[in-house]
DNA sequence: CTGAAAGCGCTTACAG
DNA sequence: CTGAAAGCGCTTACAG
């Protein structure tokens, strides 16, 4: 019971060409071959326990059906989730997907590309890592489809999928304030990234709209290595300035673990003294002592979309589409400030 | 800048065969091929910015140097950390991972085995859903290598790697016990899976250990679908027995999760009314206001010597292992109990 | 209604 | 040191 069993042992059964066969199981040829032998080759590929051999189809028609999904790490909770609707949408397509984590790592990502693109995936989804525009040149000059998803680049003429983050950050920021913060800070990633400096011009511009004057202690930028531990330093920095923030805007579920870690440790009293607000959606956030306000992604509605743009333009070859959805505030208590004006 | 460029396109340009493109770019035949005509053939390799097409050469060398992951859902934190271990361990070997979800289904866990058999992955790493034997005796029939982890079945013979979960679960609840409960409960699945069902065994032996009367109503066993509601209607009937509960074990971070939602949402005493131990190292243990004690599996171990076992198994064909780590208990508040013995 | 044959892009004995 | 040729398992004009 070991060897396959490819369309040459059916016909052979049968007796018939392997075309015959090919055509049948494709159901190619349907009024053009007669019944009593279609049956036949449809036994017999049963009764060997046919299935065909992908690789071998895929080579010659040139499709894989199989989608590469490039993320920063598969085992961030956001891009799981992600993955699993990606996943869903695809294999509804009979599509599958094959994973690469990046590590926000320019290198790593062309060669996580570059190895995709050698096993012929018809297409890509890719949360791209800064400096990675290089990646998507190459792909769009090979003619490779792909959308982006969380981000993307301005100078990138290209299909992507994301948030408003500009409006998300800014609208948090607003509701800080609203909810009597003077001195709102925030933590996020030090980065070229456009999402991510969206988010601080969202930030930023909030400030400047409630005559806030923003002083640059108040906002943290992290580097990508050591994350856990730089967390911590900006939270405790934030806490020690001679004025101290009395609020937070975390960029990121990673900035805000650690941070929110670091704070439970702390002992520090939340929204008592420092109200927060997260983007994405975590497990943790109900289960912190006060419910954390947060910013959610709408992220099934962007695996789905992704994926559709993805499949539309791998068998059509559609125009370019750029779809921002908003996130949602979501108010618990980590903003109910004691002096709210709520 | 489209048409991709094959070994042919360098033998021409080159003015050779593409068996020696071939040779070169593999490697091979090292002395036997002249230096100056190998290192035209790389310049040109370089120049025309080849790449092998993988699905070409996997036809020929019946390889695809991809391996097949099968969780319960990619999105469970507990998987994507393991998908993370297992993508970083097979990029290692040029191996790629293509993954799916089974959501605990033995249908969809067939259809999705059959479709990456089809793919021709070069294994498997399976943690298993209940019923799908089947599915690996027919990978075995067909010398398809594969090694489960997490799970696996006394009755099928194969590689796995694994955590000894009597002894967990055993270790648990006599820690429960000696921190002076006398009525621990035990929230689990409804499932004929054996890793769970040895979590199950583990609780009960403990209480006859300690001579304690188990009473049947202590041992919430959850169905798959409709699993939230399920779980608060078992936590909340297991705190309202006439001798309720005073401590309770989940056997899955899911169960947790939402066991734990509850209970924060209903303001239960942790560990006062009921102390808490988990499977699973959870994020949000650390921001429950009593960070919970839990079992902890080491899951990067796992990750790594199950694909260790699985390549191996590919490229040699080696003979079955068997791996039982041990998961540690890491004692934290949820089980400091106010009259704890200890 | 059906089959012979070419070809997808590689690898690899084999012959020289 | 190098090339002609077969073949991996499919699909698909083309011819009949």
């Amino acid at each position: 019971m070991k060897k396959k069993v490819c369309q040459k042992d059916i016909a052979r059964k049968v007796g018939v060409s392997t075309a015959l066969v090919s055509y049948v199981l494709n159901n190619l040829k349907e009024g053009r071959i007669s019944k009593t032998v279609a049956q036949k080759i449809r036994d017999t590929a049963k009764e060997l326990n046919y299935r065909t051999n992908q690789i071998a189809k895929s080579l010659k028609i040139n499709k894989t059906f199989t989608i590469g999904l490039i993320v920063a790490d598969i085992s961030n909770p956001f891009f799981s989730s992600l993955a699993r609707i990606i996943e869903d949408e695809a294999n509804k397509k009979n599509y599958t997907v094959i994973f690469g984590s990046s590590d926000e790592n320019a290198q790593k990502s062309w060669k996580l590309i570059n190895a995709l693109v050698g096993r012929q995936v018809d297409g890509f989804i890719i949360a791209p890592a800064e400096n990675t525009e290089s990646d998507l040149t190459y792909l769009k000059d090979h003619d490779i489809p792909f959308v982006l998803i969380d981000r993307y680049f301005r100078n990138v003429e290209t299909n992507w999928v994301a948030i408003d983050n500009y409006k998300a950050a800014y609208t948090a920021t607003q509701h800080m304030i609203e909810g009597g913060n003077k001195r709102p800070g925030m933590v996020t990633f030090n980065t070229s990234l456009y999402s991510l400096n969206e988010r601080k011009r969202g930030y930023l511009e909030a400030l400047k709209d409630n005559n806030i004057a923003f002083e640059k202690t108040w906002c943290k930028e992290i580097f990508y290595d050591d994350t856990k531990t730089s967390v911590e330093k900006a939270v405790a920095d934030l806490l020690s300035l001679s004025d101290p923030v009395d609020s937070v805007l975390f960029a990121s579920n990673i900035l805000a673990t650690y941070g929110l870690k670091y704070i439970h440790h702390k002992g520090i009293k939340v929204p008592g003294d420092l109200a927060i607000v997260t983007f994405d959606q975590m497990d943790s956030s109900d289960f912190f002592y006060a419910p954390l306000t947060y910013l959610k992604q709408p992220v099934k509605e962007m695996g789905e979309m992704a994926t559709k743009i993805l499949l539309e333009n791998i068998e059509k070859g559609k125009e370019i589409e750029q779809i921002n959805f908003d996130a949602t505030l979501v108010i618990r208590d980590s903003t109910l400030h004691p002096q709210s004006k709520l």
